[in-house]
DNA sequence: ATCTAATAACCGGATAACCGGATGTTGTCA
DNA sequence: TGACAACATCCGGTTATCCGGTTATTAGAT
């Protein structure tokens, strides 16, 4: 049962979990998209989102200078049913809808100016 | 998000796995039953007991001299959720299975003497 | 080629998790 | 009351995890 408690594991960490989240509310984000959202650090948000790339439950796919992760797991697999039970979790917490809409705020006003934290060029 | 990551912590130890799904499978068990089934040490079998009774998984009823300890979460809660899909996942593994047969041959067995690890006197 | 932005990998340091063995506590029975 | 079994907790040692800061890598632009 090592691989299950992995599985758990890489849920068991506040950061991946906003992260699944915002992957969640919307199908493909890069690096510097979830460091802003989240309000970390770009060393924290490349650390974690490779953490779930080698684990697969991201692909990445990169687009000139950026990097964009995708969840990716095979339907109707423990994984995947795993992650819809997340989501049905989350989206009751008023934490995540105020992620969620911080998500559309930031996707929304992308490439103007971003205050707070050091604003990536790429927005 | 803390309390959900926290909910998964409690899941991403093999060990707490093994005793969520011996459980499942047997709805009150006593310490020296896991420690006898999963062959671990009384120290990590009652810390481990004890890690998940305060998170509110499990409650005890003391029985004489023995700790009995079952599964207690509220009906419909994501904990509830999470369990079943838990046991949905582990129950395709083989190594679950042969875990319950271990189980089952345990208690059938009990009253008779154990071989190895230090069997306890209770059994 | 060179410069720069975005990202990944690396490097200690701090903290937390886990463990076995020893010790304390509780309940039973003689 | 004393001895003993089951269990909980404490102790220290080891290992894993997480972090920020730094350094490498990659790709686009000049």
């Amino acid at each position: 049962m090592k691989k299950e408690a992995q599985l758990f594991k890489s849920l068991a960490d506040e950061t991946r979990l906003k992260m699944f989240w915002l992957l969640m509310n919307r199908d493909e984000l890069c690096v510097c998209d979830i460091m802003g959202v989240l309000g970390i650090t770009q060393s924290k948000a490349s650390r974690h989102l490779r953490y779930l790339f080698h684990l697969g439950w991201v692909t990445d796919r990169r687009e000139g200078v950026w990097m964009n992760y995708r969840l990716s797991v095979a339907p109707g697999s423990p994984e995947d049913k795993q992650l819809k039970l997340l989501g049905e979790i989350l989206s009751s917490l008023p934490e995540a809808q105020a992620l969620r809409d911080r998500l559309e705020h930031w996707l929304a006003t992308k490439g103007q100016s971003h205050d707070g934290a050091a604003a990536c060029q790429c927005c």
